[in-house]
DNA sequence: TATTATTCAAATGTATACAGTAGTGGCGAT
DNA sequence: ATCGCCACTACTGTATACATTTGAATAATA
């Protein structure tokens, strides 16, 4: 066996099957918006550049299809999926609904840890104002930690993908400084609300939180 | 919704990929109960039996992975998901919720042609009280035409996603006759309710059946 | 010029071939 | 009998080959 070494385009782990390789590549890509929504992807081209063939390559995006990133045209070519404004409206009102169905168990269910863990992030969202891409993951650490605490694996997996392909469309929030400092407090907020384990008011914390970044988004039109 | 979601078994037509033949026959399979809970899947075995090769076959497997309808085992053999009761709980609560969700935006958006339909299916579920093979597929059809009215295709397919997994544990409800003529009951409750427009009416309506078929439900155990 | 044929190129769906790996069963040693 | 070791089988992941379809571009006709 020779040892070519492969010049890896990616972070690719060695043992990894090349499919879950062509998915993370993918998956990063849409999301850092190497590819926008709307492109088409050749095949082709995508297993050349990645040094595969393209059986792994159609496996991952079958499965970015069957998720919701990767939309299947008319002719049968596969694009990013890019939502009309009443799709990504759709989104919006299921994910505001869902994420207050998660604050809820959040608040029975999470554990001293978790809450350690949503403080951890607190502090670091603080540390990192001005930076807002690092911010944006921090944010969405934040509500991972959330969902995990909900003990609802279905629950936190649709949220988790819901936020995802949200975050396929959305001019990047934190581009806003005074978005940052509302976020901060009612992230907050959000915290203390856990803590009080009553679903009541995490419900209150949380629904401020959306309504508010709703009217942040609206504002962006 | 992607187009391979839909296709009913007995249209198979012969130009169909034959990745979708190979869906459509495990999404049959499992829902029929062909295939139950837990049962490995044997790759070269079902591509024997559709005669067709391993890729097609792997390609829709991946698929219901992703949608939940099948599971990777520890040994990286797939199996048709089984549920532990705590995940299965998870599943009927969030469903619950979306429920009532959809139930507000079909109060709104639902047209009177959707109304007429979900009339005609009430009829139909009265003519039928005797099978309950077929009353649960018009059961999910009347929940179909009442998701579809929501006028939000993201709500509509996680729902649609959602009643089939659900589906996969439990036990046929419509074995029981109480709960045909309660369902028949609520269901008809329900249509009045969204004929009003009201979102409260409506959230009322399909609360009560909701929390009917989780009494009914907890009477099995 | 507009419209229809015709042909060619590219891409897709599928089968098959092949390599690496994990599991299985037997067999000898203790 | 139990443990460990080796061969062997069966399967998975991946590549490649092939056929069919699709699309585009040019040619040919009214």
């Amino acid at each position: 066996m020779t040892k070519s070494e492969q010049p890896a385009p990616t972070t690719a782990h060695k043992n990894m099957p090349l499919t879950d390789q062509a998915l993370a590549y993918l998956r990063d890509a849409i999301q850092t918006r190497k590819i926008n929504a709307g492109q088409e992807i050749d095949f082709a081209a995508l297993a050349q550049t990645l040094g595969m063939s393209r059986t792994p390559i159609r496996e991952s995006i079958r499965q970015l299809l069957t998720e919701g990133l990767l939309e299947l045209l008319p002719g049968g070519t596969v694009c990013v999926t890019q939502l009309s404004a009443v799709e990504a409206e759709g989104f919006y009102y299921v994910r505001d609904e869902l994420e207050i169905v998660a604050a809820r168990a959040a608040a029975i269910h999470i554990s001293d840890l978790e809450i350690a863990m949503l403080k951890a992030n607190l502090s670091l969202f603080d540390k990192t104002r001005t930076d807002p891409e690092k911010l944006s993951k921090i944010d969405s650490q934040f509500h991972t930690i959330l969902y995990d605490a909900c003990n609802n694996i279905y629950l936190s997996q649709t949220l988790s993908r819901l936020r995802i392909k949200i975050g396929l469309l959305q001019g990047r929030p934190f581009n806003n400084p005074e978005r940052i400092n509302d976020a901060y407090d009612e992230h907050a907020s959000i915290i203390s609300a856990l803590e009080s384990h009553d679903p009541d008011i995490a419900e209150g914390a949380v629904a401020k939180h959306y309504s508010n970044a709703r009217k942040s988004r609206l504002l962006l039109l």
